[in-house]
DNA sequence: ATAAATGTTAAGAA
DNA sequence: GTTCTTAACATTTA
């Protein structure tokens, strides 16, 4: 499940693996996950190093080990990590195992639409974004209106989903911007006035502060007054007044929204 | 059995 | 050359 809270929720899983050797790697190699990796490589070089650190840039997260040595994780759609005690044996979609002493760290992806990859070397691997955090300085209305002006053709909704931009937004996360903004998600870009660009542009660093605040922290629920608990469902309603939900496919995703208080 | 699922990307069209 | 749309990827679940 995982959007910018998520990813950063599922990086700390590995926490506890931080400042200890790697003492054996299992992985899957020719699944899908390790599409343009050299598994062999990456198996050859982390045995024996130590995991340093771990940041993570939107869904993109990053672990350090000695040697310059790092591993990109990306979840897709249905990875997660988790920690194992160390005699842990992988299951089907368990596709990389990092073994330590006092741990196993797990990914798992059943779906495979995530990927590890494999970088050695002091350079910043070509794969990992620059784009600036919703969270950062740079992210700053100048940036966000020079994006959506590039962008000024397609729906809103697709927009909000491309991480070039919005590092870190999802499905989820870019429907509960476009209900806070009171913005419909097939309006084209073009057609926003400054107002609401500034409503989405709030909108956005709003619901990626809370959910990283409240999800990314220890994967607690968001408030009921989020859209959030009624997007999934066929029956969704509105969580202001019940309206029930819209849906449609936007930028090539189920998306849902309130018909009274977004236009 | 068919459809849909919290994502990305290649390919072709505009 | 850039932007936009869509199909494809692999597996599980409703």
């Amino acid at each position: 499940m995982p959007e910018l809270a998520e990813v950063e929720y599922a990086r700390k899983r590995w926490d506890a693996g931080i400042g200890a050797n790697i003492i054996a790697v299992e992985l899957h190699a020719t699944k899908r996950v390790f599409r343009g990796t050299d598994t062999r490589e990456l198996k050859r070089q982390l045995i024996g190093r130590r995991l340093l650190s771990s940041v993570a840039r939107g869904k993109q997260m990053l672990f350090r080990f000695g040697g310059d040595n790092s591993l990109g994780i990306h979840l897709g759609m249905s990875g997660s990590m988790r920690m194992e005690p160390p005699g842990f044996r992988a299951a089907k979609h368990d596709h990389l195992v990092l073994r330590q002493a006092k741990q196993a760290l797990v990914l798992r992806d059943p779906r495979q639409f995530g990927r590890a990859r494999f970088h050695h070397g002091k350079s910043r691997p070509d794969w990992w974004s620059a784009a600036p955090e919703i969270g950062s300085p740079e992210f700053t209305s100048e940036y966000f209106d020079d994006f959506l002006a590039r962008h000024r053709r397609a729906p809103v909704k697709a927009v909000l989903l491309l991480q070039s931009g919005f590092p870190g937004i999802g499905n989820w996360m870019a429907d509960e911007i476009l209900w806070r903004a009171h913005v419909v998600p097939n309006r084209r870009v073009e057609k926003l006035k400054a107002q609401e660009r500034t409503a989405l542009r709030r909108a956005t660093r709003f619901v990626s502060r809370e959910a990283l605040r409240i999800v990314g922290h220890d994967d607690s629920n968001l408030p009921k007054t989020w859209l959030i608990h009624e997007r999934w469902s066929a029956k969704g309603v509105c969580p202001l007044h019940k309206t029930p939900l819209e849906r449609a496919t936007i930028g090539g995703r189920t998306t849902a929204w309130c018909p009274t208080c977004q236009r």
